[in-house]
DNA sequence: CGGGATCCCACCCGATACTG
DNA sequence: CAGTATCGGGTGGGATCCCG
C-alpha cells in the first residue's frame, strides 16, 4: 500500500477519530459484529451481511487484516476454505459497537 | 434534500449500522466532542477543529441539526451571532465517544 | 462574523463477469 | 469456494472566492 500524506498526516490525530476512521465506511462494523459471534468463511459473511458485494468484502477483511483487527486463515484443501477471526484487537472493539448499538437502540430505531 | 432510494434503504437498517452512519465521515464525530465541552459558535468550531473548512463544517453542522442531534441559535445582532449546542439526542452520544476514545487510546495511540 | 457558490478530486461502494 | 478484474457512480471533503 503506498502511504500518501494524507495517511501520514491522519495517522497522528486523536484517539476517537482514529477509531472513528476505523469503523468508518458502510460494512465494516458490520463485519465486526459478525464475527465477534464466532469465526466465519467468506461465503458465511457474504450471506449474513445480505448485499455486500464479494469486492467490497474482499476489500474490508483485507484493509482490517492490515489493521489487525482481523485475522485470516487459509487452509490448503479442495474445496478451499478460508476462515476469519477477530483478533484481541478486533474483540475489543465489542464494547465500541455495543454502546452504538444501544444508543442506535434508544434514539434511531423504535423497535 | 432530496430522498433517494438509497437513503430510504439506509434508514431501515440495524442500530449499529445507523449509529456508524450518523458518526461516520471525517469531522463529524470531532464536532460533536467540542460541543459536549459547551456551547460554541461557528468561529469557535472551526479554530478548534484544526483543518476543517467552512463549507465542510457547514455541511456537518447541517446535517447534524436534521438528525435532531444539535441546535442552531441566531441572535439578530451586529456582527450577527450564531451559537450550536447539542440536544439530549446529542449529548448521549458523549458515551459513544468515550468508548471510542477509550479504545483509541489503548490501542491505537500509545501515548 | 457566518456562511454560500463553485469546481474538483479521492474514496467507497455496487454490478457484473471471470478464475484457480 | 474464495476471491480478482473492470467499470462506473455517488458522496464527502478541500480550495478558493464571494456576500450580507
Amino acid at each position: 500500500m503506498e502511504l500518501t500524506e494524507y495517511h501520514l498526516v491522519e495517522k497522528s490525530i486523536c484517539p476517537v477519530a482514529r477509531t472513528a476512521q476505523i469503523l468508518g465506511g458502510k460494512w465494516t462494523i458490520l463485519i465486526i459484529r459478525d464475527l465477534a459471534a464466532g469465526v466465519k468463511r467468506f461465503n458465511q459473511l457474504e450471506r449474513s451481511l445480505q448485499g455486500i458485494s464479494p469486492k467490497t468484502l474482499s476489500e474490508r477483511l483485507r484493509s482490517l487484516e492490515e489493521e489487525g483487527i482481523v485475522i485470516r486463515q487459509t487452509f490448503a484443501e479442495a474445496p478451499p476454505r478460508v476462515e476469519y477471526l477477530l483478533t484481541e484487537k478486533g474483540c475489543d472493539l465489542v464494547s465500541v459497537i455495543d454502546s452504538m448499538r444501544a444508543y442506535g437502540k434508544q434514539w434511531l430505531c423504535n423497535k
